[in-house]
DNA sequence: GCTTAATACGAATAATAATTCGCATACCAT
DNA sequence: ATGGTATGCGAATTATTATTCGTATTAAGC
C-alpha cells in the first residue's frame, strides 16, 4: 500500500475500495475488475484507489484476505465445540457452515473463490490446512480412536483439500443429478471413513 | 476455426500451433502465451496463425482437447484390466500414470492443467466423472460388494474431484511435509474405503 | 483565519496485445 | 506453363487498461 490513510475519510475510503472489489468480482466477474471500475463502482476516481494501492493486485490480496478472515472466523467457532462432538458431526456443521458463507449475500465470495488460482488463493488453503490439521490432533487426543491413526497430516491435506476444492467446483457448476444434501452427506461420510 | 486447412502444410501447420501453444503455457506461463509468442515459436507469422483461429481462445480450447485426448487414453488403458484387479489396485495404477503424465516431459502439461478453470478444463474433469462412473458401475457388477450399494454417482463425483483437483494442487505446490507415495497412498486408501 | 499536510480528482500517458488486411509466395490442376 | 486457389506475411490498426501527475479541494493544528 503506497501510502497510510491517516484521516477517517481516508480509512473508510480504503475499506469501501476492498469491498467494491469483493462486489464486483462476485457481480460482474475478474475481468470486469479493473481499476476504473472498482473506482467508479467506489464512487470515486482512479486517482484516488492509487493513494493507497500501488497496484491492482493489492486490492485483489486485499478481498482475498477479507474473505480468509471470514472463513478462518467460521472454521474457529466450530472448533470451539469440537471435543463434544464427533467427527462426523464437527464435518456436517462445518461444511454447512462454510457453504452459508459461500453462498451468503448472493454468491459474495464464490467468484473470489472460484478465482483464486489467480488471486494467489492457495495460500488460504494452506491456512486452512493447518487449522484443520491441529484441529484434528486435538479431538484424537480427546477421543483415542480404535487403532491408532498414522499419516494425520497427510490425510488432513487430503481431506482439506478434497472438500474445499470439490465444493468450490461444485458451487460453481451443480452437476443436476447430484443435490446439495447428498454432497454433504458424501463428505460426511468421507469424514467417518477417512478419520476416525 | 476460419478456414479448414486443406493442403498437408496448412495441417501441419495447425498442429505445431497447438503444440507451440501447450509448450508455451508449460514453460513460460499463461500469460506469456499471446498470439505473436505462440506464432513466434511456431517459427511463423502471427497473420498465418489467424488464417486457422479465429480467436486466441480457440488455441487455449484446441490445446485442452489434447490433454484430455491423453489423459482419456491413460483412463481407457487402465480400464482394459479393471475387472480383474481391485478398485485399490486400479486406484493405484491410474494415478501412478496420471501423474506421469502430468510431469511427462518437463511438466508439459502440468501448466495448462494448473490453469484450467481459467481455459474452460473443468469440461475436462466432467469426462473423466462420467468414465469413472461407467468404470466404477461395471466394476461392481463384477465383484459385488458386502453391502449394497448406495450414492454410487455421488461417491464418484466425490472420488474424481478430490483426487484430481487435490492432485493438481500437490503437483503445483507441493507440501514439503507430504511425499508423493504417501498421497497416493492416502487417495489408495481414500478409494477403499469409499467406494468398496 | 491561516498554513500546511492530506486527500481527491481525472485527463493524459504508456504499455500491452488482439486482430486485420493488402500484398507476396507457394502449391495444384489442367 | 499458366491461371487460380491456398497459404504465408507482418506492419499497421484498434482496443483495452494500468498507472501517473499536475491541480483542486478538504481537513487539522495553531
Amino acid at each position: 500500500m503506497r501510502k497510510r490513510p491517516r484521516q477517517q475519510r481516508s480509512r473508510a475510503l480504503v475499506d469501501s475500495l476492498i469491498e467494491a472489489t469483493i462486489r464486483t468480482i462476485a457481480e460482474e466477474g475478474l475481468e470486469a475488475a479493473t481499476t476504473v471500475r472498482i473506482a467508479e463502482r467506489t464512487g470515486v476516481s482512479v486517482g484516488s484507489l492509487y493513494q493507497y494501492f500501488d497496484r491492482k493486485e493489492d486490492l485483489y490480496q486485499a478481498a482475498m484476505e477479507s474473505l480468509v478472515a471470514e472463513l478462518q472466523a467460521v472454521v474457529d467457532a466450530e472448533l470451539a465445540n469440537l471435543t463434544e462432538v464427533t467427527v462426523s458431526g464437527f464435518a456436517r456443521q462445518l461444511l454447512e457452515h462454510v457453504w452459508l458463507l459461500l453462498e451468503a449475500n448472493n454468491g459474495r465470495y464464490l467468484n473470489v473463490v472460484r478465482y483464486w488460482a489467480q488471486l494467489d488463493g492457495l495460500q488460504l488453503i494452506a491456512t486452512l490446512e493447518q487449522k484443520a490439521l491441529g484441529a484434528l490432533s486435538l479431538y484424537l487426543l480427546h477421543h483415542p480412536p480404535q487403532k491408532p491413526q498414522k499419516d494425520l497430516p497427510v490425510k488432513a491435506y487430503i481431506f482439506v483439500n478434497s472438500v474445499m476444492l470439490t465444493l468450490v467446483r461444485y458451487i460453481s457448476d451443480p452437476p443436476p443429478n447430484i443435490s446439495r444434501t447428498q454432497l454433504i452427506d458424501g463428505f460426511v461420510t468421507l469424514s467417518e471413513q477417512l478419520l476416525v
